[in-house]
RNA sequence: GGAGAGGUGGCCGAGCGGCUUAAGGCGCACGCCUGGAAAGCGUGUUGGGGGCAACCCCUCCAGGGUUCGAAUCCCUGUCUCUCCGCCA
């Protein structure tokens, strides 16, 4: 959520950068000013009820201390009416309050000044490309298939016990993922993350915290008993851990991670590119988070990028990475890298990875601060990224790595997966 | 699921409907004292909002209610703890 202090005092430049996004949020914003000037007006106005209230009752205190109950009752006549007054303007304060949380709520991030304006995927930026993908000519065989012939994972029994999304993965299907998982944990530890193993359904607070609510209610699982929600990806539980939390500035940045399953309903996307492991209801990620002084957090961002970018160089795959467009960003993000490795089979690119700077948006709703030089609260930045998600990973592993026989293990990977390849 | 107890500042811990505009302690910060320190003394120490400012308002888990006045009384919700039941 943008701050108001924001809108207030750059009105223009807000303007300005969420035009990049192809949204003109001039009424919006207008109408967020004029509802706050509203407020303050009428807080000033309650406040001064309120005053004279309470010096009335004080009074009344005192004199019903001395025992001067005539006079006391005298004092009581003048609080007649007050209270229909303060009751009034609070109504006010609370109508005018509902409504600009609506409309602030409702505006998405400014981009960041590297933020190109673009509509579409195809206007996001490449500012990184590895190794070219070797040209496979048609030869390469899908992960679906190559997962059938060798029994890595089971599609159909998946749809049989859950429903269509959810595979089951076996035998050396199974090892692959856990020692992908271990892979990535390890590396994230090694870059100075703690590891969290948190909850995988988490409240509505949490979810309203990191942006799912309300914008993408329909995208999450919800357990209508008892009113949670199943996360869509460990950043939830992970970045809410600092709501409500004040920081000192030397604790700054904090460094965590966590392994999670993800659930996605992925409303609205069906039929689309969902064979196979590209489109999944659940599937596993590694998730990196950190929270940072709003100084620091562009620099931060690149150190996130280079960590995906080295376990990607591990993996030995072919990838890219992308700075997206202001139109196809994420509602919360103020900068995002998106990384995509190269599929050989279906010979076009799979995102793996995004990786964002959120600024103080989601600081402001999480109300997550800092104590800065002068022992002032300020908001922190916060950041995450995929390091990494798992199912399109599998897939790119057993395109790219494929030969006659069967599949090999990359050699970062072969000591967490216990074996150099599969088939053959 | 049943029964009970409880949520007060950074922490501990008092709190009779009005001298509580939250006692006292610990911790922390600053100052005095000291050759330096400890002790001692003094001052400050939740967060949010309004006002150019003096200052004012809100904040004792959350939301309602009673009252001129609520940390205190009533209702609802929520979380924690204890016991019982069930259970990996």
């Amino acid at each position: 959520m943008l701050t108001l202090q924001c809108l207030r005092e750059e009105r223009d430049r807000v303007l300005d950068a969420l035009a990049k996004r192809h949204i003109d949020a001039t009424a919006t914003v207008d109408q967020v000013l004029d509802l706050d000037a509203k407020r303050r007006a009428t807080q000033t106005e309650l406040d001064q009820v309120l005053a004279e209230s309470n010096s009335l009752s004080r009074q009344i205190g005192g004199l019903m201390r001395e025992g001067k109950k005539a006079e006391a009752e005298e004092v009581k006549a003048k609080t007649a009416g007050l209270k229909a007054k303060t009751g009034e303007l609070k109504d006010a304060m609370d109508a005018a309050e509902q409504e600009l949380q609506v409309l602030l709520v409702s505006l998405p991030n400014t981009p960041c000044g590297l933020v190109a304006a673009g509509k579409t995927p195809d206007d996001n930026e490449e500012v990184f490309r590895s190794a070219e993908p070797q040209a496979a000519g048609g030869a390469a065989k899908p992960h679906w298939d190559l997962a059938k012939e060798h029994d890595l994972i089971d599609f159909d029994l998946g749809a049989k016990v859950t429903g269509a999304g959810f595979p089951f993965y076996k035998g050396q299907g199974a090892k692959l993922q856990r020692g992908l998982i271990r892979f990535f944990l390890e590396k994230a530890d090694d870059a100075g993350y703690t590891e969290f193993i948190p909850p995988h359904m988490v409240n509505a607070d949490s979810g309203y915290g990191t942006g799912q609510l309300p914008d993408k209610e329909g995208q999450m699982y919800h357990m209508q008993e008892d009113n949670l929600y199943m996360i869509p990806t460990a950043e939830v539980p992970l970045t809410n851990i600092y709501r409500d939390v004040v920081l000192q500035a030397a604790d700054l940045p904090q460094k965590i991670c966590g392994y999670t399953p993800c659930f996605r309903r992925e409303a609205g996307s069906y039929g689309k590119d969902v064979r196979g492991l590209n489109r999944l209801h659940q599937f596993d990620k590694v998730e990196i988070v950190q929270v940072t002084h709003p100084e620091e957090s562009y620099a931060t961002l690149d150190t996130m990028v280079d960590h995906v970018k080295g376990l990607l160089e591990g993996l030995e795959l072919p990838y890219r990475i992308l700075r997206l467009c202001g139109g196809d960003m994420g509602f919360t993000s103020a900068m995002t890298y998106d990384f995509e490795v190269w599929s050989a089979a279906q010979e076009r690119w799979l995102e793996v990875s995004s990786v964002s700077n959120f600024e103080t948006f989601q600081a402001n709703r999480l109300k997550c601060r800092f104590k800065d030089e002068d022992g002032k609260n300020k908001f922190v930045h916060t950041l995450n990224g995929s390091a990494l998600a798992l199912p399109r990973i599998v897939a790119a592993l057993l395109e790219n790595h494929q030969d006659d026989q069967g599949i090999v293990i990359p050699k970062a990977l072969v000591p967490f997966v216990g074996f150099d390849r599969i088939g053959g």
